[in-house]
DNA sequence: GCTCACACGTGACAC
DNA sequence: TGTGTCACGTGTGAG
């Protein structure tokens, strides 16, 4: 289906026929011998550099290169891809297992709905206080609902926080706990009362 | 100094000579005519095949496709290995920060450290005591290492295995947590003195 | 008709 | 010396 003519292709090239672009451009017609040349020919001519242009772009994002060659570009951007798959497939694993434990030491969910009736019959009000004592502690006092593993989750998530409890006081009436705490704070750090106290209310919140 | 030549470039081309490859690999040099065949003529060829098998291959790992031609294979393997660049740095600054916070936590084992010499430089000895009180209430001592969480841990230990602190008085020496607590039990349950006592000094002792 | 993309065969050049 | 790579000009089919 190609190449089916029988005549013979005849090219004549002088000698100044070399790869500048301009002189080839001009001679493109105007030129002594027959109409020969292809009409296409500085439009693949443009092709063939776009496409150079890519490839050494495509070269020059790649920090992995071997060789210089096309075969070899296309290669290394073949394995460049997939190490950059790979990297970004094992990054967020380990992402996604870092907020799984790090929800598990947060979470804790899972129980008991009772008692909260019994601490709003007796008037009792959920409540957060902050008072600075010096430029180092803070004292707290928090009135909660009464629920069992209520105040091993609040120090949990304290904890978290890097906030430690000094000198804690848990009392536990009818349908709540009462806690009076201090909370320490290293030196060179700002204690932030409104902050610490939207913590508390946040934890509390969230349970 | 390329081109210099002035002769004539002349090509017979006969009918079938499309691109089967056996076809002309048979008839390279035995052909009627002169010898014009180049000698890597299928060199060529299957260089040109290979760079074709090797974009292809460019093509099927980069899900982001827009054209099949060969310039927008490249352009889109590029944009490809920029957004996965991205993706990449962008996981691990995430993956580093929260390394970050988690070391924070982490940090506080160098207290602890600090913390057991302390108590023991002290003279403070772990210690666990176990009172009853009357048929539904103990009162218990405990003395352990100040560790950070230790309190909270030992509190969530005792929640899950039923046991209710009442009114619970924690404090804090430098290297060792004081705790006092009333240990509360359900009318008709068995309060066992020793059973709670070995519960307290086994979660101690897994600290 | 035209444009675009591709494959082809070839000479030049480097190692 | 060959062996591999490249740019070139061209033919050709698809849109």
């Amino acid at each position: 289906m190609e190449h089916e003519h029988e005549d013979w292709l005849c090219v004549t090239i002088e000698e100044n026929d070399c790869s500048s672009q301009s002189m080839s451009r001009k001679r493109n017609y105007d030129d002594n011998t027959r109409e020969f040349k292809s009409k296409n020919l500085e439009v693949e001519r443009r092709r063939r550099e776009k496409l150079s242009r890519r490839l050494l772009m495509l070269r020059s994002i790649n920090p992995i290169i071997t060789n210089m060659n096309r075969g070899t570009i296309i290669v290394d951007a073949i394995t460049y891809i997939e190490k950059l798959q790979d990297e970004v497939q094992s990054l967020s694993q380990q992402l996604h297992q870092m907020e799984a434990t790090s929800e598990e030491t947060a979470e804790t969910k899972i129980d008991e709905i009772e008692a909260v009736e019994d601490m709003k019959n007796w008037g009792i009000q959920a409540e957060v206080i902050v008072a600075q004592i010096d430029e180092n502690k803070l004292w707290v006092k928090i009135i909660i609902e009464k629920k069992r593993g209520s105040f091993s989750k609040l120090m949990e998530t304290l904890n978290y926080f890097g906030i430690e409890l000094i000198d804690t006081n848990l009392t536990t009436t009818k349908g709540a706990f009462l806690i009076t705490s201090c909370i320490q704070v290293k030196d060179g750090e700002r204690l932030q009362i409104n902050q610490i106290k939207n913590l508390l209310e946040d934890i509390i919140n969230d349970m």
